[in-house]
This record gives structure tokens, sequence and C-alpha cells, in this order.
DNA sequence: TGTTTATATGCAAATAGTTCGCACAGTATT
DNA sequence: AATACTGTGCGAACTATTTGCATATAAACA
């Protein structure tokens, strides 16, 4: 169901540098399941059902993750951040401008554009993995 | 130099059903100028140096006139938002995911892939305008 | 033009998301 | 098993943003 095994996801961690504990693994492994962008809200309310877990360990865990490239963070103007695990592929959704609403569409590459905006940029050179969020109504507010 | 006379951001306002007010048009006239994203500090930084606004009558105006869909409202991941005038024409940036470098890039259009990507939505049936956001390394931290 | 009504503003205080300091616990290294 | 360094919980601090309230101003109307 996940992307990756918890093998795998412990030779990430270690991979990264970084200690393997309970709490840094409970964090993946929830991203690695739900595939999808999360607020912290989210997360920290759904570990703390099952485990002990702080926020601000929540918190600490997303940002070292973050840092060491196992995650990406997403913001949509909400005024709280989400995350989801770097897969590697470029990572793109519809966002709400008036609800919370988001949808991550699969298999759109923007290979070329990318490549377009770096030639035309003064300060970038390469990008290393990107996102984009494209703005506008849903259904239901539209 | 700036995109809107005076007028025609009188004109706007008028338009969107909002009171034209001197904070307000402060508020429109500068992002008229800049041209590019701007945090809310610079704005009220700038502003105050020549006229007395408070920091909420700033934070207000921009809500109301982002919400009139004259503003467009931009995050970056940097804890703070930016705001830019909604010029109608797509907004992309290339953001640096360590220090605070952003670039705007011109001239480039994803109409096509944002096409696809409505065709793949379920939640979504059109899209206002958007802004795209490619993260990397600028040459600076890279 | 003067009056009325709804919206804007300034100020201070509140809120929300996130970070930090510190003492203690756990992981990895030798 | 001993050591050194990193992670964790708790509470407090911080930063960006929002809100309540009294006053001022803009637009609508007489």
């Amino acid at each position: 169901m996940a992307i990756y095994s918890k093998d795998e996801l412990i030779n990430m961690v270690k991979g990264a540098g970084l200690r393997v504990t309970d709490h840094r693994l409970l964090v993946l492994e929830y991203l690695a399941k739900v595939k999808q962008p999360v607020t912290v809200y989210e997360l920290v309310e759904d570990l703390r059902k099952k485990e002990n877990i702080d926020q601000a360990t929540v918190y600490r865990n997303l940002s070292s993750l973050h840092e060491a490239g196992l995650l990406r963070r997403l913001d949509f103007n909400h005024g709280h951040a989400h995350y989801e695990l770097e897969t590697g592929h470029a990572s793109h959704q519809l966002v709400c401008n008036n609800c919370e609403t988001i949808e991550k569409i699969e298999g759109i590459s923007i290979d070329d554009t990318v490549k377009k905006m770096l030639k035309k940029s003064k300060k970038f050179k390469h990008t290393t993995t990107h996102s984009m969020e494209i703005y506008g109504l849903c259904k239901t507010c539209a």
C-alpha cells in the first residue's frame, strides 16, 4: 500500500545521515501511506491517536526530513504548511482560492517549461525538484 | 512606469465594489509600481516612510483587494505572504529552497499544461488565474 | 449641501502556526 | 558497557496575521 516498505524508509533515513528513531519513522510511514500533501495538524492528530508524540517533535522531524531532501514542503496560501514524501517526480496540484480544497494531479510533466524558465533565469542554474500549484475555484466554490 | 494610472486604479477599486480610500490606493499604487511580488513587511515599511498607515490597515486592504480579484497572493514557503497586482497573465517564479531568493520569470505560458490538468481533475472545472512556483537552489546557495 | 449609513482606520490585544530552551531519554560509536 | 551526540517532551517565546472597539471617512440619499 505504502510507496516504501519500513526497511526502505529506515535506509532512507540512515542514508540521509539522520538517526533512526521511532518518532521519525512514524512521520515517514504516515506520509508514505497517505501519498497526498497533509497538514502538520492532520499529521499530529492522526499520529496521536496511536502513539504518544509531541507536536514539537513532529515539527522537528518534518524539518530534518525536509532538509535531508526526503520530504517536500508545500504551501497553498492556507496559512499552514503541507508535507508529502519526496518521490523524485514533480508534484502538481490544483488549489481552491476560496476554501481549502486541493487536488493532486498525476501524470503531468512540465520539464520543458522548467528548462525554458532556467534558460531565462539569472539567479538559478538548476532546480532540484519542483512543484506547481495552479489556483482557481473548485466546483463547490465556483 | 506603473502598469496602471491612478485613475485606472481608482476605477478598478470602484468596479470591485470597494470604497476608494487613500490608504487603499496607496497599497495598489505601490504594487503597480514594483511589479514584483512583495512581502507585507516590505510594503508596510515602504509606505510608512511617506504616509501614516497602520499595519492592520495594510493587511485589511490586501485582503479586500485580493478577495476582489485585484491582487494575487503568493507563498514561497518563507513564512510570510507575498502580494502582486493581478495582471491577467500568469505569474511564474523560481524560488530558492534555502534562502529567500525568488525570481519572477516572464514570457512563459503553461496554458496547455493547465488544460491538461483540468481534464484530469475531478474537483475543478476551470481556473481563474494561475501561478507557478518552481523550487530549487539559487546560484548562491547551490 | 447636509444628513445618514455603511465601511475604513488606528490602536491594542488576541490568535494561530511554528520555533526554541532546557532537562532528560534514546541512538549510534568505540 | 561507556561515551558522545542527537532526539524528545514540556512550556514558553516568537512571528505573521487577525480581531474588537471607538472613531473617522466615503458613498448614498434627502
